[in-house]
DNA sequence: CCTCAGAGTTGAACATGTTCAAATGCCGGT
DNA sequence: ACCGGCATTTGAACATGTTCAACTCTGAGG
């Protein structure tokens, strides 16, 4: 699997639009599996050797999908950011925010999560090729937190925002799997663990939730430590 | 991809055992990817086609490989579950028992544990190919709670094996990734998360909890509900 | 207009999981 | 001993992700 090419022309930037837009296209209508690397290139009117050129292997033409999905994201949330300052409002709307962004791609979502759980896989979240786009992530719910008008202790804020991406990728595993209406479920769930996760930010500071807390912390750093 | 057979004769118990030694050896000589169905067959003296005869798919393999450490594991903590009361010493001891009894296995559980979450394949743990693989290990950790001298709220009692199946399931990703000698970090995960799960047992039953708790049980509940 | 370096493109070839129709072996009944 | 049916076995054929060496195209320099 040699590293993917960037393109360096015009006729270069057309073919990856053309392939990648393809790919999407075929893993709405069919799905992961089933779409054939050789259908993605005739659809895009390549060969199939210029879908290796511009796209090492057939998942990371999912991670570049992950990443396009990120960017429609960013935009979405762009607004509520600006405006609301109640944390709780401002993880539930990100975390919504994700779910919708996602919902066109739910049908094959499950080939996606797969591919970026597989330890083996150069593009799992923990690894070096998806570094960029987790801290990303990560940076984005720091954003998240302190633009809230909560006061929240410094050892916890310093781990919230990586638990929060953490909490985000629970989510959309739940999401996958849920075959309600709407994706009602996931959004309900998403409105009662926001709720829960704020509340309990909040209690952090009681007295007798000290030594769970400090327990709590420590484990997050230590699990976090040396990891990424 | 049509479903395995049981073997009816003995000649085909030998063929069925001799494909799964065979697997479980190449898997842990070159690890998952690298192991052939091809080479699966010839070590085991049978032809491709029979492999075939017995499992459905390499996958398959792995679902096996899982049932077979299971049943390691339960020999493994039966005189422990036997004898200890404490509720952190039995969880601990549990789980501590999962990752020594997979400790051999280390290298190529990750390709396992990817199979696994993968929502698409029949294996994951939460589909319908591995409900009673995984009814009996939800089962096991209701005798776990239940063997304790620990006196616990039947509303936390209810939902408290599902949890720990899953708190399983999240220190094996762990494990997965654990480089440290010994697997020493993993070891420490658990027994910080097994002092922190029952000291928050208990603290369930604080006032000041009770609407955090009420939430999280629901929340639990939803979760679980329909999803099975 | 010619050259040429390098970007872009191609499709045949390969590796490997999977399928399947046919062949073989085994055993109980006659 | 023979037969019929069923379990088992077989390997060729297929589908598809991936590799690669050769080819084509383009645009800058002369």
């Amino acid at each position: 699997m040699n590293a993917a090419v960037q393109p360096l022309t015009a006729r270069g930037e057309h073919s990856r639009a053309a392939i990648f837009d393809a790919a999407l296209a075929l893993f709405q209508e069919r799905g992961y599996e089933s779409t054939t690397m050789r259908a993605i290139a005739d659809r895009a009117g390549v060969s199939l050797g210029s879908s290796y050129h511009y796209f090492a292997s057939k998942e990371h033409l999912v991670l570049e999908f992950y990443s396009h999905t990120h960017q429609l994201h960013l935009a979405a949330i762009g607004p509520l950011l600006a405006r609301e300052r109640d944390l709780a409002a401002r993880v539930r709307g990100t975390v919504r925010a994700v779910v919708v962004t996602c919902e066109p791609f739910h049908d094959f979502a499950g080939a996606i999560f797969s591919t970026v759980a597989n330890p083996a896989s150069p593009l799992n979240p923990f690894g070096r090729e998806s570094k960029a786009l987790r801290d990303e992530v990560i940076g984005l719910y720091a954003e998240v937190v302190k633009g809230s008008d909560m006061r929240i202790a410094p050892d916890i804020m310093s781990e919230l925002p990586t638990l929060l991406w953490l909490y985000q990728m629970g989510i959309l595993y739940f999401w996958i799997w849920d075959r309600s209406p709407g994706r009602l479920r996931t959004l309900a769930l998403i409105d009662e663990t926001t709720e829960l996760i704020v509340r309990l930010v909040g209690l952090a500071n009681l007295p007798v939730l000290r030594g769970s807390r400090k327990s709590a912390l420590r484990l997050v750093r230590s699990i976090a430590e040396g990891q990424f």
